[in-house]
DNA sequence: ATACATTGTGCTGATATTTGGCACGTTTTG
DNA sequence: CAAAACGTGCCAAATATCAGCACAATGTAT
C-alpha cells in the first residue's frame, strides 16, 4: 500500500477541502503528517501541477488540474448523459430543484440539477453528499436492497431496534409506491421526492428527485407530482436500457 | 520528488484519459511502469476510493471521488463566480455558445459554458483545452502579455520569423480593438469573437468568448456582437473588483 | 520597538517502503 | 487446442522516503 501516495491524495483532499489557500506546517498538522513530508509532497504536487503556491504568502492551493481529470470522469458517466433531456421536460411542469444522485453508501452523491428560479428554493451543490438514510434519494434507492443490506447500513445510522423496525417498514412502503419521501431529511426545511433509477444492476444505481422549500413541497403536493417524478425516473432508466425494473428481484450486495 | 506519487498522478490520468476502463498490463505500457507496480499503485487508488475494480473483468476505472474533489475547486473559481449572471444576459440577446475560459499556457482552458439552442452550434466540453495561440480567448489573453512572453510561446507554436511578427501585428489590433477573433483557429468550421477578463493580476486570467458554425458566425457578424462581447467582459472583470483594465501597463511573467 | 513564536525551505544520514522479477492460475487470442 | 497475455501474490535488494534539525524570513505579542 503505497504510503506516500494515500499522504498525497490527504493533502489533495484536505487542500481541496479548504476555502483558502493553506500554509504547509497548517495542512501537515491536519494530515497528521510532519512538516518536511508535507513540504515534500506539495512540491511534488506543484511540479505535476496540481498545487499552486501563491509566492507572496507562499501558501499552498488546487489548480484547476484536478477539476479537468473529473470532468472527463463524470463526462461519461451513463446516468447523467441520459438524465439531462428528461430533466428539462419534467422541470418545465414543476418550478422546483430538480437533483440527480448517484448512491455510494452511505451516501448519495449529487451528479445533476436544475435550479428552481424561484427565489426561495431548495438549493444544492453538484458534488455534494448526503446521508442515504435520510434523504428521499438514498431511500428510494435503498428501498429495493436486500434486507440484509438494509440492516446492516441501518444500524450506522439509526439508533434503537424500533426505529429500525419503522425504517424498515417505510422502505417496503417505498418499494411498493416506487417513490419515497423526506421531510427536513437531510435539509432543514426542504421536503423532496424521488424515485430510483436503475441502470442495469440487481439495484438502483441512482435517484431522481424534486426537492423543494416545505412551505411550497408540503406533503400533499409533493404526492400530487409524484407520478411525474416516476415517469421520468423510469423514461431515465429506459435510456439506460433498463425496460422494467424487475421489483421483488434482489441482488445480495456486500 | 516523490516517485510512488508522480506515477499514481500518471495512472489517474490515464484512466481519466480513456473512455473505458483498462487492464493493468495496458495501463502499465502506457504509463511507462511495470505491472506489478501499476498494479500496487491501482491497489492504493482503490483502497482509498478513486478506482474501482469491475469484479467480472477486473479491469480498472475512476470513481467519482476526483470529480468530487474538482468539483470544490472549480466553485469557488473566481471567474466562474460571478460570470454565470453575465452570461445569461448576453445569451438572451445573441443565440450562441458563449464559454469562458482560463489561461494556462500554453493552453486555455475552458470553465464555463452555455450553449446554443440551435440544432447547429458549436459545441465544446467543460474542462476542455485549446491552444491559446489559436483560439480568440487565447488570442485576447495574450494580447496583453508583455512583449518578451508573447514571443517565447509563440515559438512553441509558430513557425517562420514573418509568421512570429504577423502574429505580433493582430495581438496588437486585438489590444487597440479591446477583442479578438479566430476564423477556424481551433477548431475547423468554427468561428469566434473574445475579449479578456481581468482579475487582478497584471495580465488577464481569462477570457469570454463567443463561438458559432462559420455559416452564421461571419467576420462581419462577429463584429457586430464585438461591443456586446466587450461590455460583458468588463461587466465581469468589473465584479472581480478590477474597475478598469490599466491598457498598456504590463507584467513581466516568467 | 523589541523579542518571541511560527513560518517556509534545505540538508542529511538512517531506514522503511517501494521496486521489478518471477511464479502461479485464469482468460483471451490465434 | 495451443500459446500468448492477462491479473494477482510474493520476495529480497535497493532506492527513495522519512524525521529531525538548522536557518532565514515573516508575523505576532509584549
Amino acid at each position: 500500500m503505497d504510503s506516500t501516495t494515500v499522504k498525497a491524495l490527504r493533502i489533495i483532499e484536505a487542500l481541496s477541502a479548504s476555502e483558502d489557500e493553506r500554509g504547509v506546517s497548517e495542512l501537515g498538522r491536519q494530515a497528521g503528517l510532519t512538516k518536511s513530508n508535507t513540504f515534500r509532497i506539495l512540491s511534488t504536487l506543484v511540479d505535476q501541477g496540481y498545487v499552486q503556491s501563491n509566492p507572496e504568502t507562499s501558501r499552498y492551493y488546487l489548480t484547476l488540474k484536478i477539476w479537468e481529470q473529473g470532468t472527463r470522469v463524470i463526462d461519461r458517466n451513463p446516468i447523467r448523459r441520459v438524465a439531462r433531456p428528461h430533466l428539462q421536460t419534467l422541470f418545465s411542469k414543476i418550478n422546483e430543484t430538480i437533483l440527480v444522485s448517484v448512491i455510494d453508501l452511505p451516501e448519495v452523491l449529487y451528479i445533476e440539477k436544475i435550479e428552481s428560479d424561484n427565489p426561495v428554493r431548495a438549493s444544492a451543490r453538484v458534488g455534494q453528499r448526503a446521508p442515504a438514510l435520510r434523504a428521499a434519494s438514498g431511500k428510494s434507492i435503498l428501498a429495493f436492497y436486500p434486507d440484509d443490506a438494509i440492516k446492516r447500513y441501518a444500524k450506522q445510522g439509526i439508533g434503537s431496534k424500533s426505529d429500525l423496525l419503522l425504517f424498515q417498514n417505510e422502505l417496503s412502503q417505498v418499494r411498493e409506491q416506487g417513490y419515497a419521501i423526506s421531510i427536513s431529511g437531510s435539509r432543514p426545511g426542504v421536503n423532496s421526492i424521488a424515485a430510483p433509477i436503475w441502470d442495469g444492476q440487481m439495484v438502483p444505481g441512482g435517484a431522481l428527485s424534486v426537492s423543494g422549500p416545505a412551505e411550497r413541497c408540503t406533503l400533499k403536493y409533493l404526492e400530487s407530482i409524484a407520478s411525474d417524478v416516476i415517469n421520468t425516473s423510469t423514461l431515465i432508466s429506459g435510456s439506460l436500457g433498463v425496460s422494467s425494473p424487475t421489483i421483488g428481484n434482489f441482488a445480495f450486495v456486500n
